[in-house]
DNA sequence: ATACCTGATAATATCGATATTATGGCTGTT
DNA sequence: AACAGCCATAATATCGATATTATCAGGTAT
């Protein structure tokens, strides 16, 4: 429920965990549109289970800011809009600057393994499965700042990466790398990270991010305005 | 349930309101002490209501980071620890002054109303009521911030808020505010904020912050070594 | 004596039903 | 014709009960 993004306790899930999950995703890949009425009658059926875990899994994500309660009158997805994201954008650049200075600072052995193995798992997945190109790309960005040793500005940063994936998932196709390496940028920010080069690594870090986010901004800005 | 310092719908509150904030509250005076397991039936009992507004609020109190959910085995409220105090102070002082900053780039005339208002309020109340002028206190520090335009950096600058005063109620009586004319400090923050000087606005805060915070790391970290 | 298994107990997680509350169309009035 | 108030409908918020799961004490085997 909370970070764990690398690790994973294989047990049976309880529903409420379960329902987290799938309407998370939901939310993240567009299944649900923004603003879009979430009725606890329907999404019963769908997930095939009582309402009480329904509720509670959408209080959790109420709190990762995925989805809004009204009142007394139930929930929906959260609204998007072009100064939501430049918000999102910039604490992130803020936020994921400050965690991979701490990271890097103390990073240990155990640190350089992960994230070198995640590393190599997010290049060696096809970028045909996009769901989990995007799970292992998380990790990936997640391990730079692991050894951050502030679990609250970890949570922070999760939760912003979630925020962030769901507007690139619902600008979809329009998305255009031509002018990119994604990889090089990748192999990039992780070579300055090893070598424990906080100054390159942020610098590179952040561009990777603006460039993106200045993309999107304008797909989401065109967009609003139509 | 989020932000909402300064206003209050007043309506009848939902029995799952009532809930999250009693709760809340009992865990923020400490009334609940950490690590306290949290039981439905206690909890029904005192709130006197059935046990799903009372799920759905320890859910919520989850993500502000004050409950702990485990596996199957409910709720408890939140450890603490020296290096958890030391973090939130940390992570604090660096999110207030990005908003601090931010705020007072764009403040207008109604911001400055607000807080003029609160800071008022704040000194009228008799400290004896200790609740209420904390209640007080964190009105006057969020409206310092308040005209930052990020509701997400606001949300979290006001969940480390309650996280950092838990702590506070947890040293209790053992505070001692004796070289200190906090009164001073405030209405040296509140000139600066007006004068829209960011720099010396987030000098005087985050000293604001760290003095008090420097002596309750200390008071802590002696209490952990016991 | 220690460790492991087992059953009784207590607590949680979940469900189905009910009371409460918002919504939207309809009627009557201005 | 437009607007306000009202009623039927649908959805939510909440409750009480049940099934599932963890905990812990007591007993047995090693």
């Amino acid at each position: 429920m909370n970070i764990q993004t690398h690790i994973d306790t294989a047990q049976e899930p309880s529903a409420t965990q379960r329902a987290y999950l799938s309407i998370r995703r939901m939310i993240l890949v567009g299944e649900l549109p923004p603003g879009q009425k979430l009725k606890i009658e329907n999404l019963r059926k769908i997930l095939d289970m009582g309402g009480s875990p329904i509720r509670e899994a959408l209080t959790l994500l109420v709190s990762d800011l995925l989805v809004e309660r009204l009142d007394q009158r139930g929930f929906r997805t959260a609204e998007i809009s072009p100064h939501n994201f430049s918000e999102i954008l910039k604490l992130r650049c803020q936020l994921e600057e400050m965690a991979m200075r701490e990271s890097l600072a103390v990073a240990d052995q155990a640190w350089e393994d992960r994230l070198v193995i995640s590393h190599h798992r997010m290049i060696r997945e096809p970028r045909a499965n996009v769901e989990r190109f995007e799970e292992l790309h998380k990790a990936f960005h997640m391990n730079l700042i692991s050894a951050c040793n502030s679990p609250v500005l970890l949570k922070f940063c999760n939760q912003l990466y979630d925020l962030n994936i769901r507007y690139r998932y619902l600008a979809g196709k329009a998305l255009n790398y031509s002018k990119r390496d994604i990889g090089k940028e990748h192999q990039d920010i992780m070579n300055a990270a090893v070598d424990r080069d906080a100054d390159e690594a942020c610098a590179l870090l952040l561009d990777h991010y603006k460039r993106t986010g200045a993309f999107l901004e304008r797909h989401f800005t065109l967009e609003a305005a139509e």
